[in-house]
DNA sequence: CCAAAAGTGTTGAATATACACCCATGC
DNA sequence: GCATGGGTGTATATTCAACACTTTTGG
């Protein structure tokens, strides 16, 4: 190790994870009620230090993979935050991410944390700066999923076209008109249709559909762009 | 400090700065060649260390003001680089920053390190994951200029319509309809006409313009949003 | 007087929005 | 047979894209 680097600080870094989920037709955050000090107790978002010979982004599938047991997650990197006194106690660098888990694969009787969903809405105060993490969270899931197909993250393998628009009113917390909705979701050509239909929550049933990843693939390699 | 921290690694953190300028039609970033080990003599992007009293916006506005002499820079945070081997000998992560400088405020002369513009056709190859930065760098600037009234941070504080159209033009890397950019740009009402004219780049002369900071303010108070 | 850049409007195409009725089925 | 949610088309308004000529003035 060259002289250069020792003269400077070291530093906690950890990782903090957002974690959305959608469920009866709302937009959902997973909280973690610490049973350790500082704040014990108090909920907060799910998270973890980074270690030495990890990455950032392993750290934050290893975090969420201890909370939830699921791999395969859409993870991404939202906002590192730096301030020096952002916690209290000892000075922690955090990396936000946010992930986006299917909430048909999660067991919640499985967790190791006492752990719990809340909607928007009913959402607690959560520890040091960690719903300025989640409203920008927020405002990034709003944003990106209008260009990017990553609304499917939140939904199972099949889902209806009633439950995707749901879904997209939970996001851009807006109501939408069913028919121009299915007609622009149709129109980008990344929906299959199946033949088989959902009968939970209506008498007539509503077809299943999947996120076309093939078709996405070869449009994507010809220049196409998604856009809700 | 409680024992629950002291079992956790600690991490060199840095902060590498994307300089943006825009000149001669052309949109510019600002690299040191590095006059010190590792990669001694290779170009490089503008860092430094975060150091234990300072928060990373902090750090990133100092290395800033120690390259270029300016305070009051647009800046923001881009994305934070922490896999394990990005820096070859030691474990360094990093936050990558944005800057945006009017160009016409810098003192080329008055640096204290060997630095020097390059247009993004020419940039050379840089240290570690430079390049992959960037890259982002540009693909954040591309669409937050669309979306936001950043461009102007570009600008000297008076500039015509077509050097605004030369620049979006450069961060769009397409041509733009000179009709249809300046129906569309002055639709924003961001704009503020001056009586005075520019005259070093042709012989009628374009009148200057500048951003309308307080009109902006109040648009946005009303609930509008930018977009180009 | 001419070269060089600034400035200016209109038209057609494409896209987005608003809106109301029939369908299928379980009870 | 009726209540419930699923599914469908059209007309209008808005937005975007294409396009060519006149103006000014320094040399």
């Amino acid at each position: 190790m060259c002289n250069l680097y020792k003269q400077h600080a070291k530093h906690y870094l950890a990782v903090d994870c957002i974690i959305f989920g959608f469920d009866q037709d709302e937009l959902k955050l997973l909280l973690i009620k610490r049973n350790f000090e500082p704040h014990k107790g108090k909920w907060s978002l799910m998270g973890g230090f980074v270690e030495q010979n990890e990455s950032m982004d392993a750290a934050a599938l290893r975090v969420l993979e201890s909370l939830t047991g699921l791999k395969d997650i859409y993870l991404e990197q939202l906002y590192t935050y730096g301030d020096i006194n952002r916690d209290a106690e000892v000075r922690v660098i955090s990396t936000a991410y946010f992930a986006l888990i299917k909430t048909a694969d999660f067991d919640e009787t499985a967790l190791n944390h006492p752990a719990k969903w809340f909607s928007l809405a009913e959402m607690p105060e959560l520890i040091f700066d960690h719903n300025v993490m989640v409203d920008k969270a927020l405002r990034r899931l709003n944003r990106k999923s209008k260009s990017q197909p990553i609304g499917f993250e939140l939904l199972p393998d099949k889902f209806t076209i009633p439950q995707l628009q749901a879904l997209y009113e939970a996001i851009w917390m807006q109501e939408l008109d069913k028919r121009n909705f299915r007609k622009k979701i149709l129109a980008t050509g990344v929906l299959k249709k199946l033949d088989e239909k959902e009968k939970e929550s209506s008498k007539k049933g509503a077809f299943f559909y999947q996120f076309d990843t093939e078709n996405y693939n070869s449009l994507i390699d010809e220049g196409y762009v998604f856009e809700l």
